[in-house]
DNA sequence: TCACTATACGGACCTGCGGTCCGTTTTTCA
DNA sequence: TGAAAAACGGACCGCAGGTCCGTATAGTGA
């Protein structure tokens, strides 16, 4: 019944490939496609390899973002106050939402690269795992807020204005810096849950 | 110095181009790509001159988004109130947003296409031609208003939430009907623009 | 320690797509 | 009507995602 424990090499490949692309994905300039047989010879690994452990592209890239949100996702779940499910529901989420902003920035290529691989076939952003999953929390504790907005549109709409190539676009072309970003995204949650 | 009349047939192909662009977007299955090959066979013509006439892939796109979306912006730029310059602020920005969230809804297979096909290089959709321009009218009617939030951040954060991924979600996986989700919308810009 | 088997490896290979190129055809204009 | 300018179209190219299968190797039981 026991299937075997994992192969050894197996593992430590997962790794390299998870490591090598989350370098690539991060170091290759604005713009720059970064190809599987990139990630595959970065990471010291056959082509196969990369396909038979994500399935394809798009897991891949899903992988990455995973490790690398893992620690955010941890605190929003089971971490302390303001962040973890304790806080006041106002507080919990403006301070979900600053969290959010400040990892999207300091990823920014590996967000864009995230947001416009699920973008491309059937399944949008939206449709996918660890969006619908911020999207729960933040609906849930926008209910538990006196607004009269109904929370999970309201949810929606709080994650579309943080998309990647939009706080891209803010930080590059204009002037703005990552805290006046924060600053501003607090505004328009505090108008939306005020009331 | 006059250049000699453009051509009959670049004309006539041009036309068939776009308009068999635009069926192909609007009709092909969700999910579906369409080949710059299947549009130039569709159109009777030579892929050649879908380059020719229109640079790239996001050329044409761009090109058959601009022909759906004329009669809208024409009324925006120059109609009568409500969506014309004349209006009073508020109400011209709601109405141009429920404008848009229509228009978008009607033709949502075209406009995944588009703000797909824009993020996937270097430009992303916010640095298109057609979203700065109608950013530029929102921030200047949002300017007019007598909100305290940043009027070109506001008039991001509005057209973040009708992106058509988004509103694909709602419209399918949910029971979300177009008349909700136009005043869903409204409900959100009055809250940013109060006070 | 030594088979033996399940599992993973890796890179040659396939396919489809965006984009280019250039010999041929059509249109325009004098 | 003839010649030049302009457009045509489809063969062709390179690249990237994804598959396949013969080979290598980690685990397992004796």
């Amino acid at each position: 019944m026991s299937p075997r424990k994992a192969r050894a090499d197996a593992v430590r490949n997962r790794a390299a490939v998870l490591a090598a692309a989350d370098r690539l994905f991060t170091e290759s300039p604005e713009g720059t496609a970064v190809s599987m047989d990139a990630i595959a010879t970065a990471a010291g690994v056959g082509k196969g390899t990369l396909f038979r452990g994500f399935g394809d592209r798009s897991g891949l890239i899903r992988a990455v973002y995973e490790a690398r949100t893992e620690r955010l996702r941890e605190a929003i779940a089971t971490g302390p106050a303001p962040l973890g499910p304790g806080s006041p529901p106002r507080q919990r989420v403006r301070a979900v939402m600053a969290a959010v902003v400040r990892v999207k920035l300091e990823n920014s290529p590996l967000m864009r690269v995230l947001e416009s691989a699920t973008s491309g076939d059937s399944g949008a952003l939206v449709d996918t795992e660890p969006y619908r999953w911020v999207h729960a929390v933040l609906a849930e504790t926008i209910a538990e807020t006196s607004t009269s907005l109904d929370p999970s549109w309201t949810a929606h709409v709080l994650l579309s204005m943080v998309r990647a190539d939009l706080l891209d676009h803010l930080t590059s072309d204009r002037r703005a810096s990552e805290d006046r970003i924060v600053s501003d995204v607090d505004d328009v949650v505090e108008r939306l849950l005020d009331r």
